[in-house]
DNA sequence: ATGTCC
C-alpha cells in the first residue's frame, strides 16, 4: 500500500531541522493527528515550533511538541556521563580471527563507569554497542544493547532413542514433519486455531505495564515459531565418543533434533522500547551512546529485567513446543534434553564479586553447564561442558562466526556452489538463502581449538535435514 | 534479529 504523501514522515521532520530523540517521536505523532491542517501548513508550523518553542508551550495543537523540544534542550546541556579514561584489560580468544571493529567496541565497553570484567569470544563481530560474542560483567546495571535484540536467543537439543539407519530410511517422512512442525518467516505467526498453549502465557510479568500487556496477543501468535536470519530447526546426528553420566547417554550415534531461535517480535520489541528509554535516561558520549544502561535499583531498571526474563522464558517456550511436536508427531522416545540462552544477562558471582553479566552471542560456560555451539548447515556443531573460566567469565562462542557480511555472501557465493557443497555433506535443505551459505562463516574447527580453554566436547552433531526460512530475496 | 518509525 502506498503512503499518501500528504503524510508528514520522519524525512520531512529531518529537512526541518528535527533530530532523533523524545521529540522527534512527538512531532510525527501531532502531524498524524492533525493531517487535517494540510502537510503545508503543517510544515511551517513545525518550523516555527522547532525555532521558538517557548512560544507554544500553551499552544492546543503544539503545546506537546513544544514541551518536549524545551525539555530536550534541557537534556542536552547536561554533560554525558564521562567514561573512564583507561578501560580494565580483557581476555580475547582467537584474537587473529576477530575484526577490529569488534575489539573497538569492546574497548569502549571496557571504559563504562559500571564495567568489572569482559571477553571477547572467537566468533565475535560488530554488533549494536557491545560486540556479537561479547561478554561484559558490570556493577548492578544492566545495557538492553548488552543483551542484544533477540532477547533469550537460544539452542535447544533433543536427542532420540532413534538409530542413524531408521532416519535414513524414513528421510521422507522427517522431512514431511520438519515442514509440518515449524514456520519460520519475519513476521509469521501462526493463525488463532492453530495457536499452542503454554505455561508462559499465564507469566504474571505480561501484566507488568501496559506496554509490555499490549505485546501478548502476537507473542501468542508467534509462540513456536523459529523467525528468520540464521535460525533453523535441524535434525542431525549427534555422536558420544564415551558415556556421559550425567546425562546418562551411552555411547554411541543417535538422531537428534536441534533448534536456534529467540523471542522473535515480543523480545525485539521489548529491547527497542528499553534501549530507547536507557538513553533517554543515560547519557554517554557518542561512541558509547549504545551501551546506555539502567541501574537495577531504578524503576526502570527492574522493568527491563522483569521485561527481559519474560522474553527469555517466552524464547525458552517456543523451543519446547517445537521439540514437543516434534517427538509427539515422530512418536519418539527423547534421551536427554539440552538448551542453553546465549543472547541474555545474569546475576553471577565473579572473583567473589556480585555481578550483571551480559552474553551477546556468547555461550554460558560455568564449570560443568552444558551447552550447544553449532558450525554451520554442513559443519559439526558440539555439545560442550564449560569449564568455569575466570578469564571468559563462564562463557565460550555461540557459534562459528561470519567471515562474510550477508550483502558479500549474496555478491559472491553461487547458488550451484551452495547446493555442490550441500550434496558433499549430505545435508538436504528446506529454505535459506545464499546469506546462509556454509561458506559464509568461519571454520568451526578454528573457533573451537580458540577455546580449548574454555569448554570440552562432549560430542558431535553432523546436520543432516535442515530448515530455515525462505530466501526473502527470491519472493521479490 | 525484527514485518523495518526517527
Amino acid at each position: 500500500m502506498n503512503t499518501p504523501t500528504n503524510v508528514i514522515n520522519s524525512e520531512d521532520l529531518m529537512a526541518l531541522g528535527y533530530t532523533p530523540g523524545r521529540a522527534f517521536g512527538v512531532a510525527l505523532r501531532t502531524a498524524g493527528k492533525h493531517q487535517r491542517l494540510g502537510k503545508e501548513t503543517l510544515l511551517a508550523q513545525l518550523a516555527d515550533v522547532l525555532a521558538a518553542p517557548e512560544a507554544y508551550a500553551a499552544h492546543a495543537v503544539y503545546g506537546k511538541l513544544a514541551n518536549a523540544l524545551i525539555e530536550a534542550a534541557a537534556m542536552a546541556d547536561i554533560a554525558p556521563i564521562p567514561l573512564r579514561e583507561a578501560g580494565t584489560g580483557y581476555a580475547v580468544y582467537g584474537e587473529s580471527h576477530i575484526e577490529p571493529g569488534a575489539r573497538a567496541q569492546m574497548d569502549v565497553a571496557m571504559q563504562l563507569p559500571v564495567a568489572v570484567a569482559g571477553a571477547l569470544m572467537p566468533d565475535a563481530h560488530q554488533g549494536y554497542g557491545l560486540p556479537i560474542g561479547g561478554v561484559l560483567a558490570v556493577d548492578n546495571a544492566v545495557i538492553p544493547y548488552g543483551v542484544g535484540v533477540d532477547i533469550g536467543c537460544r539452542m535447544a537439543l533433543s536427542i532420540y532413542d532413534i538409530p542413524e539407519t531408521f532416519f535414513v530410511e524414513h528421510h521422507a517422512r522427517f522431512k514431511r514433519e520438519l515442514i509440518a512442525q515449524t514456520r519460520f518467516g519475519a513476521g509469521h505467526g501462526f493463525k488463532p486455531h492453530e495457536r499452542a498453549d503454554h505455561q508462559v502465557l499465564t507469566d504474571e510479568a505480561f501484566g507488568m505495564n501496559p506496554f509490555v500487556a499490549n505485546l501478548k496477543d502476537k507473542a501468542w501468535a508467534q509462540l513456536g515459531t523459529s523467525g528468520g536470519g540464521n535460525h533453523f530447526v535441524e535434525f542431525g546426528i549427534i555422536e558420544f565418543p564415551a558415556a556421559d553420566e550425567p546425562l546418562g547417554i551411552p555411547a554411541g550415534k543417535y538422531l537428534a533434533l536441534l533448534s536456534h531461535s529467540g523471542s522473535r517480535g515480543l523480545g525485539a520489541t521489548i529491547a527497542g522500547h528499553y534501549t530507547k528509554l536507557a538513553k533517554e535516561l543515560c547519557h554517554l558520549p557518542s561512541e558509547a551512546r549504545n551501551l546506555a544502561y539502567l541501574g537495577l535499583d531504578t524503576h526502570a531498571g527492574q522493568e527491563y529485567w522483569q521485561a527481559m526474563t519474560l522474553a527469555g522464558s517466552y524464547a525458552s517456550a517456543s523451543h519446547d513446543i517445537i521439540h514437543r511436536k516434534m517427538a509427539a508427531a515422530l512418536g519418539a522416545e527423547v534421551l536427554a534434553r539440552v538448551e542453553n540462552h546465549h543472547n541474555f544477562a545474569w546475576k553471577e558471582t565473579w572473583n567473589g564479586q556480585e555481578v550483571v553479566v551480559h552474553r551477546k552471542g556468547a555461550t554460558p560456560a560455568g564449570k560443568g553447564v552444558l551447552g550447544i555451539i553449532p558450525g554451520s548447515m554442513t559443519a559439526p556443531g558440539f555439545l560442550v561442558r564449560g569449564k568455569g573460566e575466570a578469564a571468559s567469565i563462564s562463557s565460550a562462542s555461540h557459534g562459528a562466526g561470519r567471515q562474510m557480511s550477508r550483502t558479500q555472501a549474496i555478491k559472491t557465493i553461487s547458488r550451484d556452489a551452495m547446493k555442490a557443497t550441500l550434496k558433499q555433506h549430505g545435508v538436504t535443505l528446506i529454505g535459506a538463502g545464499l546469506d546462509e551459505a556454509p561458506m559464509a562463516y568461519k571454520d568451526i574447527h578454528t573457533v573451537m581449538a580458540a577455546q580449548t580453554a574454555l569448554v570440552e566436547v562432549v560430542a558431535t552433531f553432523t546436520p543432516r535435514l535442515v530448515r530455515m526460512a525462505d530466501d526473502g530475496s527470491r519472493e521479490d
